[in-house]
DNA sequence: AACTCTTCCAACCGCGATAAG
DNA sequence: GCTTATCGCGGTTGGAAGAGT
């Protein structure tokens, strides 16, 4: 005999996920931390199955996740990155704090990708010595876009960067629109009803999260997570977090040579001018 | 205003690797 | 060592929202 089953596939709930199913599976997590996602479903009451909340949880609730739109410089990360590694969209996100790799993926298929095939077909136009007129034709579609690369720049601090403000996000919209909670509806679990009573200060403190090597620390004045060592209490903001990681990881694995060599390449500030290089040729094709 | 088309992204699906019994 | 579940990843899809006609 092998494992018991995480869950019966009878009477499992799909779809977008709710707010108070959120609140459960973040209260949750704040307890016990994540990982064994087999026994969330079982003691949260949620209808959903183990896989769905581990996705769901590194995806949106996670402490540290950024969203919103994606800067020049992370773009240019993920060009590189995903030339060297192909779609190792994991391996991508290792390198950009703050962003999942189902982000980072949706970001390359949805925008990347096409700005790619212009950006070439431009180089390609340019070398056969191709008129102003062409290359004109060429990015007139992104002029019509409405410049997005301006409009990049211009919102991408308004990204969020943790679950604190993702529920609090969710629980105003939420409220407004549901004037009273049905307990029923929500769980059973008394961290869930004290979620739902507490203010936005309580709130962010009881998401304050820890895991297995790292403790998350929630500003409340500006929302930002700061991740300290639980191991030498050294204080971390996620971006060093994930260096740290990373060199935990480098040194546990001394036969991936290439991969500190990739490392070091993508921290040279040299490198990292090319790829400004490359995202001023896109920027300009928006303002052909 | 109503309809169609396109874009975007959250969530699902399937697979390989790994772990548990 | 075998079987079976879990985990994590990459590919794909469904549907909401916005743009165009």
């Amino acid at each position: 005999m092998g494992r018991p089953p995480c869950c019966d596939k009878v009477g499992i709930k799909k779809g977008p996920w709710t707010p108070e199913e959120d609140i459960i599976l973040v209260s949750y997590v704040q307890e016990h931390g994540p990982g064994n996602w087999r026994s969330v479903p079982t003691n949260t009451g949620l209808l959903r199955c183990s896989k769905s909340c581990r996705l769901r949880w590194s995806n949106y609730l996670r402490p540290g996740i950024k969203r919103g739109n994606f800067t020049t410089h992370e773009e240019g990360m993920i060009v590189h990155l995903q030339a060297l590694l192909g779609n190792k969209w994991a391996a991508i996100a290792s390198y950009l704090p703050q962003r999942t790799d189902n982000d980072i993926k949706n970001h390359w298929n949805t925008h990347l990708k096409k700005k790619l095939r212009k950006f070439q077909s431009a180089l390609e136009f340019s070398s056969m010595a191709a008129t102003d007129e062409i290359v004109y034709e060429i990015f007139d579609d992104s002029t019509r876009a409405g410049s997005s690369n301006v409009k990049l720049n211009q919102s991408s601090s308004s990204s969020y960067a943790s679950s604190t403000e993702n529920i609090c996000r969710l629980l105003q919209g939420w409220m407004r629109s549901t004037p009273k909670i049905n307990d029923n509806s929500i769980g059973s679990t008394s961290a869930n009803c004290d979620l739902l009573s507490c203010g936005d200060d309580q709130l962010e403190s009881i998401l304050s999260f820890e895991n297995t090597n790292n403790v998350a620390l929630v500003d409340k004045s500006t929302s930002k997570t700061t991740f300290q060592d639980s191991e030498n209490g050294e204080k971390l903001n996620p971006e060093r977090k994930q260096k740290v990681g990373h060199q935990k990881n480098l040194n546990n694995d001394n036969d991936n040579p290439p991969l500190s060599f990739l490392e070091k390449w993508l921290l040279d500030e040299s490198t990292a001018g090319q790829v400004e290089d490359m995202n001023q040729m896109m920027e300009l094709s928006s303002i052909f």
